[in-house]
DNA sequence: CCGCATCCTGCACGATACTG
DNA sequence: CAGTATCGTGCAGGATGCGG
């Protein structure tokens, strides 16, 4: 059967192209604890890396080490070595960065209504399997 | 004002509990598939299985299943079973998939916008590392 | 204090084959 | 066509120890 073999709008007006960047973005971004993060520096602004550690109880060194990277080569935070001993670097976030956690906003708001609808959901649903 | 060492409210004025149940919510919702599931759903409205997996070209079909099935659980997709053969199964989204993929609208918009930006950011980082 | 390197484990996910 | 079951594996991510 003939059809639009290779019909560009798969998904609509979206083109394709930017449709895996920003998937590709997304996937990054709305990683489990980039969230948290962003969430931690925009309430307390710029933070040392053990403080950030203690505000995310959940998280290893490493994993806290390689979602800070991320961001930074993302362009969210904006990392400060400060010359001295013992080491104290800063982690704050960038425009780019607190306008992300505005758009996140949304979404974390959607979780927060709509929390209690999710949980009947789920109850219903297990009963139903159960 | 002065620092709260012990003040149970680590993170301003959320509740823990509320954030770890959100925080929960949020890691499933904002799985790599889900979103672009609530897109393909919201763009062609109700559609079969095999329909589903044509339009997200990366999947598999242990995948679709298994994040078809979650989206139930959590309430986002109405699931619909023909009894004909050969079966036919129909998915289409919940207002409540509809809100969430309102809500996650400002991720992407952000996403889109930004996209310029944070591969400036990514190649910057990259050259400064390379 | 910061964070890199190493090792190790579990499980997320793909491939494949089989039912209703 | 829709879905389950099984097996194999790559890689995410925790634990630990060192180096600047």
């Amino acid at each position: 059967m003939a059809d639009h073999p290779e019909s560009p709008e798969t998904y609509g007006e979206i083109d394709p192209r930017v449709e895996a960047l920003v998937h590709d973005l997304i996937a990054q971004v709305a990683d489990k604890w980039t969230m948290i993060i962003i969430e931690v520096l925009h309430d307390h602004g710029e933070q040392r890396f053990t403080r950030i550690a203690e505000k995310v109880p959940g998280i290893s060194q490493k994993m806290l080490t390689q979602t800070l990277r991320q961001m930074e080569r993302n362009g969210l935070v904006k990392r400060t070595v400060h010359p001295v001993v013992p080491p104290k670097v800063e982690y704050r976030l960038t425009d780019l960065g607190e306008s992300l956690g505005e758009a996140f906003c949304g979404v974390w708001t959607w979780a927060e209504t709509h929390l209690g609808t999710v949980e009947a959901a789920r109850k219903g649903f297990d009963e139903k399997v159960g």
